[in-house]
DNA sequence: GAAGATTGAATCTTCAATCTTG
DNA sequence: CAAGATTGAAGATTCAATCTTC
């Protein structure tokens, strides 16, 4: 199973990280500019919104936005500086830290999300239709159960 | 066309961030192990084994792997302290500079080819089959034609 | 003056060590 | 002592300013 990657198989690996760090830089680019938040710290604002209150513990955002726990306490120090979240000690483990989304970040958000959603119709989705979107659903799901084992 | 995201498209879109970081993160891990080189430098001395004669300029470089001209700067520094590319003043334009690969970055470019190559099978590749490799090479042509509109 | 490349300052992230609470 | 979180040091990248050559 050695030997090179044909054309086709690099085709398509190749253009997934080139589509992915391009539509990484213009989404970004598009968040910053037109609501001065980064793509980390949307990714955050949105974990929140989705869960139950509008609260997680520090780990478990860090683990969802695929960071270290060090990294993230920095990414939540900004987000609280800006008045996007609030930092709570957590009741039941006097260890732990909640970070809550404010009114402000929902605010923040809302709009920030009109613009993304935009991007990916425009970028993404728009090059594909139902059974692609279906497909890669099925890939990402098989690549990732795979790595987890 | 406003509006939420379908689960489906949600998927199709997560997945492919997710995905794009989980293994980004799992190769760089073992290139790093096991090659003592980055994704980033990889990148390079592919795009240099690629190129006539092993050579190409700076600017060339850091449009090929998506970097500024003053972040490739200090990537070649490290590529050239490392003796895997040397640094050449450019005959016909006294402004410019070339990076040439070295016999030691053939080498080390070889080697941990077998390893990136491993991984993009193990992890990526097997869970496509021809036809998924083809629409996927498709898709990504598609965003990155329309993009550079 | 413009293009190619480099440099300094600032930012963001990781790793390892540390502090606090269970 | 272990877990949750923070901090200091180091590394990589970007932006803006600068230097050199055309």
């Amino acid at each position: 199973m050695a030997g090179r990657l044909s054309d086709r198989e690099l085709a398509a690996w190749r253009g997934f990280l080139r589509t992915h760090a391009l539509l990484w830089r213009e989404f970004e680019a598009h968040l910053e500019a037109r609501h001065a938040i980064t793509f980390g710290a949307y990714d955050v604002l949105v974990q929140l919104d989705e869960a139950p209150e509008s609260r997680l513990r520090m780990t478990a955002l860090a683990d969802a936005v695929l960071m270290t726990s060090g990294g993230f306490t920095r990414l939540a120090d900004r987000l609280v500086r800006e008045g996007l979240v609030a930092r709570e000690r957590c009741i039941e483990d006097g260890r732990g830290f909640e970070l809550v989304l404010t009114a402000a970040g929902r605010l923040r958000l809302d709009e920030a999300r009109e613009t993304h959603r935009a991007d990916i119709r425009e970028r993404f989705l728009a090059h594909t239709d139902a059974d692609d979107q279906a497909r890669l659903a099925e890939l990402w799901a098989r690549v990732q159960d795979t790595g987890s084992e």
